[in-house]
DNA sequence: TGACAAACGGAATCTTAGCTCCGTATGCTG
DNA sequence: CAGCATACGGAGCTAAGATTCCGTTTGTCA
């Protein structure tokens, strides 16, 4: 399956069986004994994905200030998809139907996540109406830079702007808009 | 080709060519006489919408507030791709090699939407190194909200967050992250 | 009305990619 | 070593969708 995360970190889900096969040096049929269609071969590895970020949020946790903490989970998850069109794509779209069967796997992240935020809420470090739902939003948003506009744009920038804009609002400083 | 749009609407580049026909009223031989292949369609929507841009940004350029102004572009360019994939993935991808052919349309939303970009900056309503390529950076990121979660995010609130990022630094009030 | 041109329709063609199937190779057991 | 089981490889099947091509229709001019 390595040879498929390769194909499928270049291709996405383009990434083509007779490709992955020849990559894995077997067969087609080989590649159809272990997952019976291309979409649970798919499915299998944006599950072992989906762990890691669990893994990356686990770590995140760690950091003392609890603003930089939510930060640093953004800024660790878009790293880790980072160069891999397919995982990209994944995060985007996770809350689209067509990803059957990830569904633990989301709900691991979404509990640390949610402990992280909460912290940063309970902190004032971060406005008091953010949630995990957010948290995705945004993620894809940072992850549609890499993906859509790789060269011409800079996720990290992206991040930045949006970490100050989950700051608090502040009253009188900042007049809101018309 | 006003059917074709209204199936690029629903399907995006996966409309297909017998239904866009169809939906005409007419063969398929005849769309092809009139665009040599499927892609010279698709651009020709593209390009026609990418016209549409231009006038939203030169109608938001009257609002007197200088922040506003860039809100009310933002707002009312994802308004204007709201319900329609096709025209969701000409935005976001709209830095891509893929779209040939609309460079000048580009051009004259580039030129407009750096007005009101650089009037904001002047009058200090936004960070001083906001520019016009993170403007494009930032419409994707809500777009793919939009796009990718449709019904469980709430692309509004996206372009509050963004909107409140792009909010110029200040000192002391609102300490960096660690 | 007849002859020619322009535009049309849609069946047939071509290409791509997922998937199936069966003959073969490998390995285990007595 | 013979017999059986398990796993393999990859040619070929099938479906889907873009594109082509030619017989037919429609329109124009004398």
């Amino acid at each position: 399956m390595s040879s498929g995360r390769e194909l499928f970190a270049r291709d996405g889900p383009e990434a083509q069986m007779d490709e992955i096969a020849a990559r894995a040096g077997v067969g087609i049929g080989t590649v159809y004994r272990h997952f019976p269609t291309k979409e649970a071969l798919l499915t299998a590895m944006v599950r072992d994905r989906f762990q890691e970020f669990a893994e990356i949020a686990t770590l995140a946790e760690d950091t003392i200030d609890p603003r930089y903490a939510v930060e640093t989970v953004m800024r660790r998850s878009a790293e880790a998809v980072e160069g891999d069109v397919g995982f990209q794509l994944a995060m985007m779209g996770s809350n689209q139907l067509e990803w059957e069967g990830i569904e633990e796997q989301k709900a691991v992240l979404a509990a640390v996540v949610t402990r992280i935020i909460r912290r940063a809420v309970d902190a004032g470090a971060v406005r008091d109406d953010f949630t995990f739902e957010d948290f995705g939003m945004m993620m894809c948003g940072i992850t549609s830079t890499m993906y859509y506009q790789p060269g011409s744009a800079d996720w990290r920038r992206h991040l930045a702007i949006i970490v100050r804009g989950l700051c608090p609002p502040v009253r009188d400083a900042e007049p809101e808009s018309v």
